[in-house]
DNA sequence: CCAAAAGTGTTCTTTGTACACCCATGC
DNA sequence: GCATGGGTGTACAAAGAACACTTTTGG
């Protein structure tokens, strides 16, 4: 039995949440659009496995990541039998973006506007849509997408993006500011407003240590599909 | 490479969180205290692999499982590269007592009583322990260890125990009833208490629909080790 | 009648939500 | 000086937590 290791990795640009995908290599399915992937080496730990081939395509390391789970289904690559652990890794797309360019020219999709994936991708990537959602209501995760400094109305539009609805801006940056995880920079962001809103950088410290309490951070929780 | 499946079977027996454990019957290790766990087949997917060992175990089916991760460090068999993918199970105890005693002996143990394990199995149980805790805090999963009668005193103990804290009782009984999710019954439980508690069941029907719902019931989640 | 667990009522605090209104700035 | 987002203040509503007190019944 084969084993592979798949990533779904969300990016930011500013506005929209995109997934990184890439152009398949192999047959079957050569040329339709896939997950990156690759085979569990002998010597490699899942989680090494994940790092190496998120290396492999964006160049990045220290990227935030976690498995997701392990999928199996016996047809799901209908050429051998393949299990499949999936991971998934948040970036910073503008730190991608110095890296740009290599073999597997891979291309940024908005998370809605898909195309066709290859085998049960499709299925691995809602999910991964889904779990983030779950993760980002609990945990501050969602400042992984960021770049290190960030605007609270920049943070704003990413959460709108991840839970597809508007939160009132006023009643947003309080709710921010009272979990204490951020620090205000001296400079303003005016490429967004004129008034300009103030930069601020995560507590590192804090954000550590408050990691799994962040409980409590979307509105009306229950009403969300996850 | 191999791949596995292994189940951490949890067990309520009105006091106590329990798992079920087998005595291994290979070598290496033979003997020594370990999950349940099987290799997985050529024909099946995971799920069903998982269903199959937990049945092979303990009969039972339709029970609630889902699953954790896979564990894929090189040298957690010490054998040969095994890939295991485990799931956890929440079984009703009296259910599994009808059934009792098969060739694999299988015992249960106090969560906070268990011998030692074959392999990497002590860090699946307390991952395990640790995803009931984060689970049962956003979902209506406990119900799953108890006889379909059940107090509302039971289900607190049940609480207590998974969280290993106290809860105030009165405040406890309301916000359960709160959910909708409860059905009282005419008859009361009169073996622990001289008034005696009422007997309820689950709304089946309101428990499917409010699965993805019932977030924000652990008094405190913030302060909960995850 | 007393002990002991079950459960209701009430109060106070905290958190969430809505929204009026002021602020800073580029044009 | 006015339009545009950024942000503070305030008021009301909902949820959580603490705890006094009543209920039921076996001994």
């Amino acid at each position: 039995m084969l084993v592979a290791v798949d990533c779904i990795i969300f990016g930011f640009d500013g506005n929209d949440i995109k997934l990184l995908l890439v152009q398949r290599g192999l047959k079957p399915e050569k040329g339709k659009w896939s997950l990156m992937g690759g085979f569990l080496q002998p010597a490699e730990s899942l989680e090494q496995a994940a790092n190496r081939i998120l290396k492999q395509l964006t160049g990045l390391e220290g990227v935030y990541m976690e498995q997701m789970r392990a999928f199996g289904e016996p047809e799901r690559d209908p050429v051998e039998r393949t299990l499949s652990i999936a991971y998934f890794a948040l970036i910073d797309i503008h730190q991608y973006e110095k890296q740009l360019s290599n073999e597997y020219h891979p291309e940024w999709f908005h998370v809605k506007k898909m195309p066709d994936l290859i085998f049960d991708h499709k299925k691995m990537v809602d999910i991964a849509k889904r779990q983030l959602r779950y993760k980002a209501a609990l945990h501050p995760i969602l400042f992984e997408l960021l770049p290190s400094r960030f605007t609270i109305p920049q943070l704003q539009i990413l959460y709108e993006g991840i839970y597809d609805t508007a939160f009132d801006n006023r009643n947003f940056s309080r709710k921010v500011l009272s979990t204490e995880l951020l620090i205000k920079q001296k400079e303003k962001d005016k490429a967004n407003s004129k008034k300009g809103a103030f930069y601020y950088k995560l507590d590192k410290r804090k954000y550590k240590a408050n990691f799994q309490a962040f409980l409590n951070f979307i509105p009306n929780p229950d009403k969300l599909l996850l």
